[in-house]
DNA sequence: TATGAATGAGAATTCATTCAT
DNA sequence: GATGAATGAATTCTCATTCAT
């Protein structure tokens, strides 16, 4: 592996373990054995490394969330979608943890993050709009987006919420399957008598998942 | 105003405005043309100074919020309450930005928000639970508990959030109204026809709160 | 007790306990539960305080050490007088553990400590010089002196060495009776067969002492 | 000479002529021309600073004063002895003026303080017993050990006590030789016929280096 | 006499970043 | 590509001292 991914896979190992801002680049530099002049040989400076993972999360983003639009999505669909979606955030989870800070510093950023985020949306909302049309969802066309927003939130807030409400707990995989029980959780009341075993379906499978964790 | 409470208030407003970690106590001590010693006199350190804006926080939460739980609650109650928690994330914004990390470094702080979390959990779980037993909410029991934490995560999140979607804006009081339309809009599929018509004119109420804004 | 005498009490009980260098103003203000405004109305500045604690010694000392010349000194002079003198080196510890930076930082206070220390200095030759002629002492007249420096070296470094011997150890009364003994012990190997059976009477009321303490 | 060093030697430097505690690293720093970060990229805190002077000071112990005890001690033996003890008390000679609080701050010194004074007090020990046995010293068994405490006692106060005795006077190396002289008086009343010559021999020299310096 | 808020210089230390080699 | 010494501005915090009341 060449030293600029060592760094930007060490800076993310040490940023999801303690925080970015807890991070210097020294830090980075020391774990991989390598000078503080090195690093700075292949970044220009610690936003360019941020930048960099972003940039790799964008990518694994891009790869995991191929268009759906045109098919007929099923609960397998939906579950390889929410597994996707969780494993990143628990790749990328100290981004969520200072979501706010690191975009206010760094416009560019920012646009990339919005990218994103529209391409995601647009996810959810193809999925839900095939769930609605399909019989599984029970909702008004108008509470499609809602929902969608909803469910992009909490998902995207998860992680973070999960460390306020835990003093020092560590995050584990138990602790995301958990999440995805609780977005389920919310669609369930929306579900049509069908839609309805497909999620009980579901719950069940991250239940057991869990339980495999422990 | 003592000094010591206009030391919380200009930290409040410059923690609000840039976040707290790019607000050093010398910024604050500037701002409001005083010097760092004096800061110092009053407080022993930056960390005990957002100990006493969070200390000022609860006791405002705890005033907002008194138990509801014996009465029948009405729609206008939970107006009442919606503004009120909107209103106090408002005024504690920075806080809700970087929860994470300020929990962190601080386990004296975890302690005391997790009991005011817990207050507002048992708020919100009473109120679910008159809507329903009062014929407006249709939904099991045991989806409550689920609903009430998308409630509270939505809720605390949607600051973090909007900060995150929209580049450089200020967050508006408009913005935290659309924060209570988006909340009654996650309860309104799971209303009764006699709920929805109460949400729906809680929802005509804050639309035009936030006309009123623009 | 007037508030002046309160201050020079509280600081040589708090210079003792934890050295003069880590007590602020503002310990000895707090711990007389006066304001530190108070504290510099009586003194112009901590110097000053440090001085008056000074003087007090001194006066202690010309108290405890009359001249004694004349007469003919017994052992059990010498007991009252090493007595005194430990008494005294125990009740102003603090300045001898930090002397030479004490003194570095106030000329006036070297002259004073220099007065003091020469009137010591004539006591012990006076003393020393009584033993001689009463034929306890068997020394030549040019070692006199050379003995005085010493007694009054070790006496006066007793507390401070001891402080470096052991850890984090209080200096109890043991511990300055052991400094008696130990300056009986360098006198000693010098008496005559008389002096050396008042040296050992005193060693063991010295000792009988030490036990009593344990 | 690398940085590393020569912050050593500036702080050794700056801490004899003017007393640890009112030299910051700020000072050191500029004394050398140097950055503070420069400082602390090659010293964790100015403790380590002073840590380092002290594992030089043990190293340069450890090389003058090898072990004596299987021969017979000379009065030669004694001077260079004598020689070293007090050029390397002169050398580190802000140590010896702030004892008790340096070594009170720091633990880890005090172990390391205790073990130099360990071997030192053997080494006296070793010599002293060598000039008994070598029918030099005329002593009973039982007074050596406190003969080599009242000796290593008056060595290392002597600069502390010469520098409270002298107003403002810097301590030059005749000051030193003083000392020496000092101890072979304490020394000279407990020897036999024969070491008091080899006594009244090493004075003769002392005083010889004292003119010389004058 | 006494209060206690206020000062301000300066202490130790950190860290992103640069640069000669 | 890589080193590692060096920078310097910034940060938190301390403390003797002042001063209006």
């Amino acid at each position: 592996m060449k030293t600029r991914d060592k760094i930007i896979l060490a800076a993310l190992e040490l940023f999801n373990e303690s925080g970015e801002p807890n991070i210097t680049t020294n830090h980075i530099a020391a774990h991989l054995g390598i000078s503080p002049g090195n690093l700075y040989y292949h970044f220009r400076n610690k936003e360019e490394i941020i930048h960099s993972i972003f940039d790799q999360y964008a990518h694994d983003l891009s790869i995991h969330f191929q268009p759906l639009e045109h098919q007929q999505i099923t609960a397998d669909d939906l579950l390889v979608y929410l597994d996707s979606v969780f494993m990143l955030m628990w790749r990328y989870r100290f981004f969520y943890a200072n979501l706010p800070d690191i975009l206010q510093r760094d416009p560019e950023l920012q646009q990339k993050y919005l990218a994103a985020q529209e391409g995601l949306h647009k996810d959810i909302m193809a999925m839900m709009a095939s769930f609605r049309s399909g019989g599984l969802l029970d909702i008004e066309e108008e509470e499609l987006e809602n929902l969608a927003t909803t469910l992009k939130l909490v998902a995207s807030s998860w992680i973070s919420y999960q460390t306020t409400q835990a003093p020092g707990a560590k995050i584990t995989k138990a602790v995301l399957y958990q999440g995805v029980l609780h977005i389920l959780g919310i669609v369930r009341p929306l579900t049509t008598a069908e839609g309805k075993a497909q999620v009980l379906q579901l719950k069940a499978h991250y239940r057991a998942q869990i339980e495999k964790e422990a």
